[in-house]
RNA sequence: GGGCGCUUAGCGCAGCUGGUUCAGAGCAUCUGCCUUACAAGCAGAGGGUCGGCGGUUCGAAUCCGUCAGCGCCCACCA
């Protein structure tokens, strides 16, 4: 068959990944094997794959076909996400295009729009994924909002909440006005922000009818503010918007400069109200006037002041951002055209003092970027974290879970160990609703409800409380919000497995703990964290041994990509251009674990010529085929190659297993490449290619196959599709069999239940021998390129002394193009008409004739020479050194000695080479 | 404000508990080659006082201190 000179990718991923999934080869079921487990993070249901997802299972399916070709039981659970706020924000938008408010839908509408919207954009990811080439078990995808996973939370849920671990409160919680819903602490994003700082002036009311009655402090330090109207403080704020919220004055009591203020109340601008000076130590003296603005309702600061001090709370935000009626001035306008306004409104009045500049940190919403977290008083439900982050931080900080890189053990540390109670409910209906039920309970009485897993449950919870005994289902209210949508994620690795609903079940037993887990550190709170908690909690184990810690994609002058900066590439667009396996090599190369990956489209087309390096090493092999035959004797440096590249082999097999273990794909990938390219190719290949049109001797084709299968395993993980495409074309597989399957070795004469990674012992003696081997043909190649002789040209070769590689000539004789390989001792080595090398100790000479340039050689040797002398003082040196030769392990000082020797010998060949060169 | 990490060739990186002729490989650059597997290739070459300073040591890219620059995470200073 006649092979292309150049690897075709759209012509055969397609059909091999076909061939993989009618053949169920990623398929997994409990067996005898040991496991290996990856859950995907699971992506967004209706989102699109883009460059993070790529570095991400690329990383993924490494490590799953890499544990498959190990012989294990490999498992790739695949499946999306809800998406509960980012998804509820899309379909609003729709329907808003559509001119549809939610608010006039109702919840059962409302989830009929988005179940559609779900239905048609979910799961295109996971399509995308497949051009990848990911090897998941698609049979197995699942859905955070699907039946058993659905279940799954409820369950939890209601669990946790018998626990005494799920609560209902009254907190100041952050509040995204755009979504109109409560987030976690850690959906907010602070920015650092260029703002303005006003300072304003509150008046203080006159003390008695009359009038002014105040006498300034004659104390130090005190300063009085005092105009035409009257005495005032100032206070400074960026959030002059929200004075009509004010409740209160506060200076901190040791302040000498507000010492005046003392049991004072004041007005506060345009708003009119009377409010008090309190006191306390939170104020910062030195910050602004050492006056600060009491907001209890929209600061989280001021909500503990409030508390302290007993002070009413005036929510003045309605919960799209609007003014609400409880303030006494701009009613319905939003809170940011309100800061605008206030701050005109406060100059006209005079009670604006002044305006600095000031960059402080505003939270905003992560679902929602452009919108700035609100403050406010809320009650929702809360997991209490205290006992999840007891349970979740010995098994990182004992090692039983690793975190690659390892420096993430501390940040872990440090949030556990800061904990803050989770705030669980938002006011989303796509997501999973709250099992509780709120009694009917008269409006000015405590809210009163009961968290049960059904209808009925609850309504039989009910009526065991008192008052309630013949509460019906019509009666009870459901809680109208949903859950966070980590509050799903985290059991992902129990509940792929129906570990929740059905605990013990064989699956569950079988496949958790899962074995790692690939994901970005943005999410090492979000998710892993959490996963580590409800693991401990409901299997009493670990989620996964494992977590790899990717890094983000950025392009090549290190910008985060994004869709506005528009230096994304379409990854698709990418994987036609380049062919997945050699977007899967781009990836991976600049990406070592933890460190940021600059990507850049020049790393695919490397990933593309590798494929072709690989795909016509395999044309020439396989061009070998119909000249193959027993009637050739084997040549000698054919034996010699295979022994050594067997060797090679071994050892590049071992080295991989242990990058592997290790995580350090980028390193591990580098290998395969040097291996192939370098070893294989290179010097391999070039050794035992039998003269042109001139047969091969069968042994030496079958141990080349042989090599060439070992090799496209060894590249399979990185590269799944080339290496299946050529992996059949070395024999006539089976239908149905794969490369990727450990029991399919074919040619080598190894047991098929070993790993292609283990079990190898490689003979390190042959392999040093034979880089020093190399260094002669080096050698030999260098007097060519100085002297421009072309390779066809042969040369000969004189050992200078003695020849300490001769079992290797075959092998210098055909890569140098030699027509000899000499020996002669020093006394006949006076040709001048040489040119000289050495490698280690040995010298070699390549007689060139008259082609020598005796100047430039003496130069040469002269600068070579100058070297050595200097490298002999600095090992001199050190041997003189009486503390070095006392101190220093015998090893090292051999070592020294052994350099000096070894140098020594060197200059006296070259002083030799001088000598010679000069007399001729 | 607290914590963590980084700084090695033009670029992105490796260099594990100090000692192999240790200053590395890849890409890029330069030189020479259309040598019948591959120009998406082959054979070679150049390029770094390992961020600065100080210390420990017989010996430091490696350990310690300090300074500078960069990055990340956490934190309620209006």
């Amino acid at each position: 068959m006649e092979l292309a000179s150049k690897y075709s990718p759209a012509e055969v991923e397609g059909k091999w990944y076909e061939y993989w999934m009618k053949h169920g080869l990623f398929r997994s079921k409990p067996d005898g094997r040991e496991s290996y487990t990856i859950v995907i993070p699971p992506p967004n249901v209706t989102g699109v794959l883009h460059m993070g997802h790529m570095l991400n299972n690329t990383i993924q399916d490494i490590l799953v076909r890499k544990a498959r070709l190990d012989g294990k039981n490999a498992l790739w659970v695949p499946g999306t996400d809800h998406a509960s706020i980012a998804t509820e924000a899309k379909v609003v938008n729709r329907l808003a295009e559509q001119g549809i408010k939610k608010r006039d839908l109702s919840r059962e509408e409302f989830l009929r729009h988005a179940w559609d919207w779900t239905h048609e954009h979910g799961g295109i990811i996971l399509k995308q994924l497949r051009r990848l080439g990911a090897s998941c078990d698609w049979e197995r995808t699942a859905f955070t909002m699907d039946e058993v996973r659905s279940e799954s939370v409820l369950r939890v849920f209601v669990d946790l909440y018998r626990k005494g671990l799920i609560y209902r409160g009254l907190r100041m919680v952050n509040w995204d006005p755009k979504a109109q819903t409560v987030l976690s602490g850690e959906e907010v994003i602070y920015k650092d922000e260029k703002s303005k700082l006003y300072y304003l002036k509150y008046y203080l009311t006159p003390q008695a009818p009359e009038g002014d009655d105040i006498v300034p402090s004659t104390e130090e330090g005190c300063v009085i503010h005092k105009d035409e109207k009257g005495y005032y403080a100032v206070v400074a704020t960026t959030r002059p918007e929200t004075i009509m919220g004010d409740t209160a004055m506060c200076i901190n009591p040791k302040d000498p400069k507000n010492l005046w203020l003392h049991g004072r109340k004041v007005i506060v601008p345009l708003v009119g109200r009377v409010i008090p000076v309190i006191e306390d130590r939170y104020v910062d003296i030195e910050f602004g006037t050492g006056c600060l603005k009491v907001t209890p309702a929209h600061d989280v600061n001021d909500y503990q002041l409030g508390k302290t001090h007993n002070l009413e709370a005036i929510d003045i935000f309605n919960p799209d951002g609007t003014i609400s009626d409880q303030s006494p001035l701009y009613v319905g306008m939003d809170r940011m055209a309100v800061r605008k306004q206030i701050v005109e409104d406060l100059k006209a009045g005079g009670l604006l003092e002044k305006v600095e500049d000031y960059e402080n940190k505003v939270g905003y919403s992560e679902r929602n970027p452009d919108t700035a977290v609100e403050p406010r008083l809320c009650r929702q439900w809360f997991l209490s974290m205290k006992h999840f982050a007891d349970i979740a931080l010995p098994p990182v900080l004992e090692g039983k879970i690793k975190f690659h890189p390892q420096k993430y053990v501390t940040t872990y540390r440090n949030w556990l160990e800061n904990i803050q109670d989770w705030c669980i409910s938002r006011q989303l209906w796509w997501g999973h609703r709250i099992p509780a039920w709120f009694l009917p309970t008269a409006e000015e009485e405590e809210e009163q409800y009961v968290v049960a897993l059904t209808e009925d449950e609850a309504v039989a919870e009910a009526r065991k409380i008192k008052g309630f005994e013949t509460v019906t289902a019509a009666e009870l209210r459901r809680d109208e919000d949903a859950l966070d949508t980590w509050f799903s994620s985290w059991l992902w690795p129990i509940s792929l497995f129906d570990g929740i609903n059905n605990p013990g079940n064989d699956e569950i037993k079988y496949y958790y703990p899962t074995s790692d887990l690939v994901t970005a550190p943005d999410i090492i709170f979000f998710w892993v964290a959490r996963m580590i908690m409800a693991g401990e909690e409901y299997m009493g184990d670990v989620p996964f041994r494992n977590v790899y810690f990717t890094g983000i994609v950025r392009d090549e002058i290190g910008r985060k990509m994004s869709k506005s900066l528009g230096n994304s590439p379409d990854p698709i667009e990418l994987i036609e251009k380049y062919g997945a396996d050699g977007v899967r090599m781009g990836m991976l190369l600049a990406a070592p674990a933890g460190n940021d990956i600059l990507f850049a489209e020049s790393l695919c087309e490397q990933g593309r010529n590798f494929c072709n390096k690989i795909w016509n090493a395999f044309r020439l092999v396989k061009g070998w085929e119909s000249s193959s035959t027993s009637d050739v004797e084997q040549p000698e440096v054919c034996k010699v190659a295979i022994k050594w590249f067997d060797a090679k082999l071994a050892a590049a097999a071992a080295e991989l297993d242990d990058l592997y273990s290790k995580y350090r794909l980028s390193e591990a990938l580098m290998t395969v490449f040097k291996l192939f390219t370098d070893e294989f190719s290179g010097w391999y290949l070039e050794m035992v290619k039998p003269a042109w049109q001139q047969p091969i001797d069968k042994a030496t084709y079958d141990a080349t196959l042989c090599f060439f299968e070992r090799l496209l395993k060894l590249v399979h993980p990185f590269m799944p599709f080339i290496t299946e495409e050529l992996w059949q074309h070395i024999y006539e597989r089976q239908e149905g069999e794969s490369i990727m399957a450990t029991t399919n070795v074919q040619c080598c004469l190894r047991s098929s239940s070993e790993s292609i990674f283990q079990g190898l012992n490689a003979d390190n003696t042959l392999l040093a021998d034979f880089e020093n081997v190399k260094k002669v043909v080096a050698g030999v190649r260098a007097v060519r390129n100085q002297k421009n002789i072309a390779n066809k040209e042969q040369l000969s070769l004189i050992c200078l002394g003695a020849n300490n590689y001769a079992a290797y000539d075959s092998v210098v004789i055909k890569m140098s193009n030699l027509s000899s390989i000499e020996v002669e001792t020093e006394a006949q080595s006076s040709d001048a008409q040489c040119l000289k090398f050495l490698v280690g100790t040995s010298e070699y000479a390549v007689p060139i004739g008259n082609l020598i340039d005796v100047e430039a050689e003496v130069q040469k040797q002269e600068a070579e020479l100058k070297r050595l002398e200097g490298f002999l003082i600095g090992v001199q040196k050190k041997l003189q050194n009486a503390n070095f030769v006392a101190h220093a392990p015998e090893q090292v000082v051999a070592l020294e000695r052994k350099k000096q020797a070894d140098a020594e010998q060197k200059i006296a060949a070259i002083k030799e080479t001088l000598k010679s060169l000069k007399n001729a």
